[in-house]
DNA sequence: ATAGGGTTAG
């Protein structure tokens, strides 16, 4: 009977080791020779024999136990295989390696370490001598029951590696543990060395570029393995319909699909699942639908890929209709599908199918209880989910960092500090803040909750802090108008590594909430230098930056010169235009907007009513009220409705107005009646100041520039004693008027002025330069506005005062320190005061200097002593 | 003829 190679290699179990002649005898001897074969093995053995005296009794032992171990392995009972060695290993013998290959192999398909590593130490101890095929056997024992040290450490010292087995194998296991770029070095040192790569290697190394999101080579390694023919392996085609999917190049995975001859399942379930991936759940379920009807067989992959396709195209009826088939199919037990059901069923607006398919799961995993949590948070009832959060711990469900996450999540959408300071509490009793995901969550929490200190603290206990950790924090500080630490932080940053666009789009906003247009060009030219201004996100914070520093022109050119527009895009247009008192220009940016096709939504119906409220167009401001909600069926909200009385009370239809906010469907709050206060003080009507006042107190008690507003009214109209009342209340309740101050941007630093501060270093010649223009002034016929100076400062120091408001020792500031010609920009934290509008119109004629005033309102733009909000303020 | 491609929550 002539031993063939295949025959050997099937006896043997390793069809894949070189079987070079040399080699045949020893490693591959046929059953009936087996006393020759350890014969050979202890007479190879040139130091180590065996003890002369005991090795028949051994070999006889020995020859016994290992048929039966080979029995038991072949039953797969490794339990009595492992008690047959150690019982052997007591008398002093050796196995063959053939049986502690079979044993080695059967630790490895049952993935038992602790034997595997028993059986190692025993080859060690006795006096076997390592082969190369045992070792391979144990590198892959190792690899297979998870040790991937180990299997690497025994896989570098084979002598010979130029099969691809073990080489794939360890692949596979760094990609495994998520170690692509490991699997790929290796993958390089594997081709390098000139060992041939085969369909595995390949399915392997398309699966690590996929999760490395390295798109740009798909298409090179599609290419190379067309050329060696390997796309004819379903496993690769499936392989590179993946990668395809995950780097986003749907087009080519669709075609990839399109031309597979034998698409299999797993063919159709990849396809399905990029569709989903890629945003095209329509398609995904076109596909799915397809194969339905194909009768092309459906698995569990198939059904839980196109789930999430259906939750969101908002099918839950075909969704129920797959859960029908799923528990027909015999597949209503597991897991995975129940929770892509039950996440199917919440997504659908149809919470109360989710938690029917929640409460009848025999077992839920964490994944099952985190997707009803973020179903309960969806749906705005976060104390639930929050609830549920505790049960799931009360359970014995330990949440993982997606649970934290999704919890905290819950709490930041809903601005829920103290659900979020309970969870934050039970991180840190966990210790699992120290997980950078949960800092971020946490940090992202307290930011949205506008608790800058908390969120400030974890980002101070947070030691391996990622781009993400300072992004959160620096949005925050902007978002909570804590510009100058979010400056400051963004400094800090830069010292520690590369901002990205988030954080462009984070940090531009906290620029324009100070006007700081020197900040914002230095970030601009960031930009550009990174290149990405090709980020939306970016593109639009930059066009608002500019036009909140003041420069219009800028923040056009700009958005001229965007690619793609979005809706943020029009509406950031808009609003400049409209806060620099350009209505026309507002309203045809509107009309470009509907023509290219970009339907308005509430916010850029705030953005232009606000504009034409601020350029007085009191019927365009009626028109687009109307048609917000009878075309757009947008139900106004309270800055709409607010934007609306401040239209109104600036046209003088004060009793119109009063009517309007009374007929309001919603309860108006301060600025509502704010707006309308506003009004009353442009036309004098004091009764109705009054009556509009006492609402306004009720509704904002604490907010000083109401009662400020209100003296102001009184005084214009000569009430002293109604002023002197008003003071006192005001003292009584303690409240304190918010300091009024100023500042420019000189040479690239910022100079802040507070009324009266003569601290600065050039104060006296700003002192002098202002009286010489008040001087000018009265010569030419202007009187100071005494009256405005009333509310800030002792009756005493009045006349000085008046001269010493912020905003105008700002401008003189900048008149005496910038070169000629060049327009001042100067932001003031509150509305600009009316002399001092006077005085900067005449400075602006003056000293033929454009100066852009931004107040708390708006811009005024004064040029050759006009002002561009032409009394619209 | 020991391994591989598709799977839910954020």
């Amino acid at each position: 009977m002539a031993a063939t190679p295949q025959a050997l290699a099937s006896n043997s179990g390793h069809p894949w080791l070189p079987s070079t002649s040399a080699r045949k005898p020893r490693f591959f001897p046929p059953p009936y020779s087996l006393r020759a074969f350890q014969t050979t093995l202890s007479s190879s053995k040139s130091s180590k024999t065996i003890a002369k005296d005991s090795t028949l009794l051994a070999q006889k032992h020995s020859i016994g136990g290992t048929t039966e171990i080979r029995r038991l392995c072949k039953m797969g009972n490794l339990k009595e295989a492992m008690n047959s060695i150690s019982r052997m290993d007591s008398e002093i013998s050796n196995l063959d390696l053939e049986t502690y290959c079979s044993v080695l192999q059967l630790c490895a398909e049952i993935g038992s370490l602790l034997d595997g590593r028993k059986v190692h130490s025993i080859i060690s101890s006795s006096e076997t001598e390592i082969d190369p095929v045992l070792s391979s056997k144990l590198a892959f024992m190792y690899l297979k029951c998870g040790d991937l040290r180990e299997g690497r450490r025994l896989f570098e010292s084979l002598q010979s590696k130029d099969h691809p087995f073990l080489w794939n194998l360890l692949m596979y296991e760094y990609a495994r543990n998520g170690d692509f770029e490991e699997s790929v070095h290796l993958f390089e040192r594997m081709w390098f060395s000139g060992i041939r790569p085969n369909s595995h290697t390949f399915t392997c190394i398309l699966k690590c570029f996929a999760n490395l999101k390295w798109g740009r080579e798909a298409e090179k390694a599609h290419g190379f393995l067309l050329k060696l023919g390997f796309d004819a392996h379903n496993a690769v085609g499936n392989a590179l319909v993946s990668l395809y999917s995950k780097c986003g190049r749907i087009e080519s995975a669709v075609l990839m699909f399109d031309e597979m001859p034998d698409k299999d399942i797993i063919s159709w379930n990849s396809i399905i699942s990029g569709c989903v991936l890629n945003g095209l759940a329509e398609m995904g379920v076109e596909l799915f639908t397809k194969m339905w009807f194909a009768g092309i067989p459906i698995d569990l992959a198939t059904l839980v890929s196109v789930l999430p396709a259906l939750a969101e195209i908002g099918h839950f009826r075909v969704g129920s209709v797959v859960h029908g088939y799923s528990i027909k199919c015999g597949l209503g037990k597991e897991i995975t599908l129940s929770n892509s059901l039950l996440n199917m069923y919440s997504k659908c607006q149809n919470l109360d199918d989710a938690v029917r398919v929640f409460e009848r799961m025999g077992e839920r995993s964490v994944v099952s209880w985190t997707s009803m949590i973020s179903g309960y948070s969806r749906d705005g009832r976060f104390e639930e989910a929050i609830a549920l959060f505790v049960k799931m711990e009360l359970e014995g469900i330990r949440p993982d960092l997606y649970a934290i996450t999704t919890v905290l999540h819950a709490c930041s959408c809903h601005a829920a500090i103290e659900e979020g300071k309970f969870i934050h509490n039970y991180v840190s009793r966990n210790g699992l803040d120290s997980d950078l995901f949960v800092a971020n969550a946490l940090m992202d929490m307290y930011a949205k909750c506008g608790c800058m200190e908390f969120a400030r603290s974890v980002f101070d206990g947070t030691i391996n802090k990622d781009i993400i950790s300072w992004n959160t924090l620096i949005g925050g500080y902007s978002k909570s108008s804590l510009p100058n630490e979010a400056l400051g932080l963004f400094s800090e940053m830069q010292l520690k590594m590369k901002p990205n666009c988030v954080t462009m789009a984070c940090i531009l906003p906290a620029c324009a909430s100070i006007s700081s247009l020197e900040r914002g060009r230095e970030i601009h030219g960031h930009i550009l230098r990174s290149g990405y201004l090709l980020d939306g996100y970016v593109a639009n914070a930059l066009v608002d930056m500019y036009a909140k520093c003041g420069a219009l022109p800028l923040a056009r050119l700009l958005f001229d010169r965007m690619v793609v527009k979005d809706l943020i895009s029009w509406t950031v247009m808009i609003a400049g235009y409209g806060m620099h008192g350009y209505g026309k220009e507002a309203i045809s940016i509107f009309n470009e907007m509907k023509r290219e096709g970009i339907q308005p939504d509430d916010v850029s119906f705030i953005a232009i009513l606000y504009a034409c409220s601020h350029s007085g167009l009191i019927d365009e401001g009626w028109r687009f009220f109307n048609i917000m909600r009878n075309e757009y069926r947008i139900e106004p909200k309270l800055e709409h409705y607010a934007c609306m009385v401040d239209l109104l009370g600036r046209a003088g239809r004060l009793t119109k107005a009063y009517k309007f906010i009374e007929s309001m469907p919603i309860k108006p709050d301060g600025t509502v009646w704010g707006a309308l206060l506003c009004g009353c003080r442009t036309h004098r009507d004091v009764k109705l100041a009054e009556r509009v006042a006492e609402h306004v107190f009720e509704l904002e008690p604490e907010n000083t520039g109401y009662y400020i507003l209100l003296a102001n009214i009184y005084a214009e109209a000569e009430k002293w004693e109604s002023v002197k009342k008003l003071r006192e209340r005001i003292a009584g309740r303690r409240l304190k008027k918010n300091p009024g101050c100023s500042w420019i941007e000189i040479k690239g630093r910022v100079q802040i002025f507070v009324s009266g501060d003569k601290s600065h270093p050039h104060s006296k010649k700003i002192e002098l330069f202002l009286e010489s223009v008040q001087r000018r002034m009265k010569d030419e016929g202007h009187i100071p506005k005494k009256i405005y100076a009333l509310m800030n400062a002792d009756d005493s120091l009045k006349e000085e005062t008046l001269c010493g408001h912020s905003e105008k020792l700002a401008i003189a500031c900048g008149i005496l320190n910038s070169p000629r010609g060049k327009p001042i920009r100067v932001t003031k934290n509150l509305r600009v005061c009316g002399d001092c509008h006077e005085v900067a119109k005449f400075i602006s004629k003056m000293a033929a200097r454009e100066i852009i005033l931004r107040d708390s309102n708006r811009f005024h733009h004064f040029k050759e002593g006009r002002c561009s909000c032409r009394g619209y303020w």
